[in-house]
DNA sequence: GCCGTTTTCGGCCCGACTGTTTTCAGTCG
């Protein structure tokens, strides 16, 4: 059973209970659960597995042995009686946006609806006779838009689209630089799952600072790429651009920009803890800014930890204190800022807290508790995952830069190093003996045409990417290794294979003295292609005992290991490296999206090894200890 | 049903929008 299905099951479970009027606390806890089963990169069923159903939030021990025995038998008991007494065509209809529990049941029994695989159809066909303006607390208005949600909804645009963070990242830059030639901007921030770097974007919202929302507003409008002019308000506006993005743009007064940057930055789950959180300290938090609750006698200073706020101004008509800065607002909840990729609510709230008390006390423990000091796009020193236009007839793509372009880039980019790690020739198509041949003269080559250029600033590793054949066998002969500095090695083909086999192969190319980096390594790609299955605990462990790498792959469409995991990797000490799988020279600026997902996986420069300067890569590359 | 600066019992986020309402319910993000 899939995440999807899972996170389903469990919504349709919580919108019985809502029918059935159980605990609304009850049906929250189901939906939260769901929510969180949905967004998880890992499996659920693999958690299951290792016994870890409880590290995901929101599932404690009722939901974890309802899932047990969802995995084991297929069925979950308490689920069937609970969803007894309900008719079955209600489900359907919650897949369908504008739907809840309460309409979908009255809609169904009042219309008398009773086949789940028709209900859809049926609905429609009643609503287009006008049977739905005349059911108590629905009117013509809504009827009118039943109709428009079904035929929506039948033509297939119910799942929300997602686009790759580079496409949307870039489209966000550009306007915004835009944006910023007007001089009543004072600051332009992409907002949300954009501005949290997450590895896949819904909208494109954008927040503006000024004090003159209307001029703002109306220079956003004379954006050339418009196709449309969606909305128009005093507070902001939509556009439709010509490639058919829609951008939602925000203007608030620079005085009060910290809470409403922090709200719609998100995620939900981190506002929803951190409101949690301030309640307890009688504080209420919303896109306005931090207000008193009236049990409360503490004001938001001495709810602080000492952190000074700077920007913080009472609002006596709204009753609500006002932050210019973000930073300011966490910290009149006595925390420290908290960086924008961790808001997850994976413990970064936790984080923040403990490094509250610590800054407070200097109480001399020898680890230090608090949030993570992230890895930074200036802490990279080199790439080693670099193909260049050299062809040694491989059985992958081939780079189309040369080695001169690709040396030029990483002087522009102040690397110490790069590796070149083209594709390993055709295994299929050559003797081992050409095999041998080929990489010999490739180095070769590369090394005189290292000497003829200038940029011998630039240190350079000849390696490759290495196929793990299905059998976890290395695409190329023994004899080839001596003329390699190291390989990354990788799965390009059999991806369909069982758990089991899959760990074993790729532990097996692994394996090798001269491989020390595993490439993309669960071989997702976004939107296209699910990850394969694997042993993700027993990679772990494989590498922490073999000093071996995992690598993050930045190319747009893979960001591959994805986020979660990095952070799972991390918690148990595997080291990471930064590679953007350049096929062209220009691709090594995607540096900065692998940089994203290392700091949303919580990674620190001590956890990516190509912040390691030259000579300390070089001895980690050739299998010596690095001091 | 979940979860824990203190609290393994007793709490549980906040506001906007829409449509039907005449003061609110449902849905969404």
């Amino acid at each position: 059973m899939t995440n999807q299905e899972i996170a389903r099951l469990l919504r349709q479970i919580a919108a019985a209970y809502l029918l059935k009027q159980e605990n609304r606390f009850k049906i929250i806890a189901y939906e939260r659960a769901a929510e969180t089963i949905q967004k998880s990169n890992i499996e659920v069923k693999d958690l299951w597995e290792a016994g870890k159903l409880s590290s995901l939030a929101g599932i404690g021990r009722a939901i974890s042995s309802h899932l047990d025995e969802l995995f084991r038998t297929g069925r979950v008991k308490h689920f069937n009686q609970v969803l007894t007494g309900l008719p079955k065509a209600i489900f359907p209809l919650l897949d369908i946006p504008g739907f809840g529990p309460k309409k979908a049941y009255k809609l169904v029994s009042e219309l008398k609806l009773v086949n789940p695989h028709t209900v859809i159809n049926d609905l429609l066909g009643a609503a287009r006779k006008g049977k739905i303006a005349p059911i108590a607390g629905f009117g013509d208005k809504s009827q009118q838009y039943i109709i428009e949600a079904l035929q929506r909804f039948k033509q297939g645009q119910t799942k929300e689209r997602r686009m790759p963070l580079p496409y949307a990242y870039n489209i966000a830059t550009n306007i915004i630089s835009y944006l910023k030639q007007h001089q009543s901007v004072v600051r332009a921030i992409p907002l949300g799952s954009l501005r949290r770097m997450v590895a896949t974007i819904g909208d494109i919202d954008i927040a503006v600072a000024s004090k003159n929302p209307e001029k703002v507003i109306d220079w956003f409008l004379e954006y050339p790429k418009i196709k449309k002019i969606l909305e128009k308000g005093s507070s902001g506006a939509s556009i439709l651009l010509e490639n058919g993005q829609q951008i939602d743009l925000r203007v608030q007064s620079p005085d009060n920009f910290g809470a409403m940057l922090q709200y719609f930055t998100g995620s939900k789950n981190h506002n929803i803890h951190l409101r949690e959180f301030a309640l307890k300290k009688g504080l209420s938090l919303s896109e306005y800014g931090i207000k008193l609750l009236k049990r409360s006698q503490k004001s938001t200073h001495s709810a602080s930890s000492g952190r000074e706020v700077k920007s913080q101004k009472y609002n006596e008509k709204l009753k609500i204190f006002e932050f210019a800065s973000e930073k300011d607002f966490y910290h009149a909840l006595g925390l420290p800022w908290i960086p924008p990729e961790l808001r997850e609510d994976s413990g970064e709230i936790e984080a923040a807290l403990r490094q509250a008390s610590y800054d407070k006390h200097h109480n001399g423990q020898d680890k230090y508790p608090g949030l993570p000091k992230l890895v930074e796009l200036q802490d990279i020193k080199g790439d080693l995952h670099i193909h260049s236009d050299y062809n040694l007839l491989p059985s992958h793509d081939l780079g189309e830069s040369s080695l001169k372009e690709i040396l030029d880039q990483a002087v522009k980019l102040g690397y110490q190093y790069i590796g070149l790690s083209d594709h390993n020739p055709s295994y299929t198509n050559h003797t081992s003996y050409r095999i041998i041949d080929i990489i010999k003269r490739r180095r070769y080559y590369f090394e005189q045409n290292l000497k003829s250029t200038k940029s011998t600033r630039v240190n350079l590793f000849i390696m490759l990417e290495v196929d793990i054949l299905s059998n976890g066998q290395l695409a190329i002969p023994e004899k080839a290794f001596e003329y390699l500095d190291a390989v990354i090695v990788s799965v390009h083909s059999s991806f369909a294979m069982s758990k089991e086999k899959m760990t074993r192969r790729i532990i097996n190319g692994l394996n090798h003295s001269k491989a020390k980096i595993l490439a993309h390594p669960t071989g997702r790609l976004i939107g296209k292609r699910e990850a394969y299955e694997i042993d993700i605990d027993k990679l772990f462990s494989y590498c922490c005992e073999n000093k071996k790498a995992l690598e993050i792959n930045a190319y747009p469409d893979r960001l591959d290991m994805p986020d979660t995991l990095v952070h799972e990797a991390i918690k148990k000490g595997v080291k990471f490296v930064i590679g953007t799988d350049s096929h062209k020279a220009q691709q090594m600026d995607l540096m900065k999206y692998g940089i994203s997902v290392a700091r949303r996986g919580w990674a620190q420069s001590s956890d990516i090894l190509t912040t390691l300067p030259y000579n300390k890569i070089k001895t980690w590359l050739s299998g010596e200890e690095v001091k």
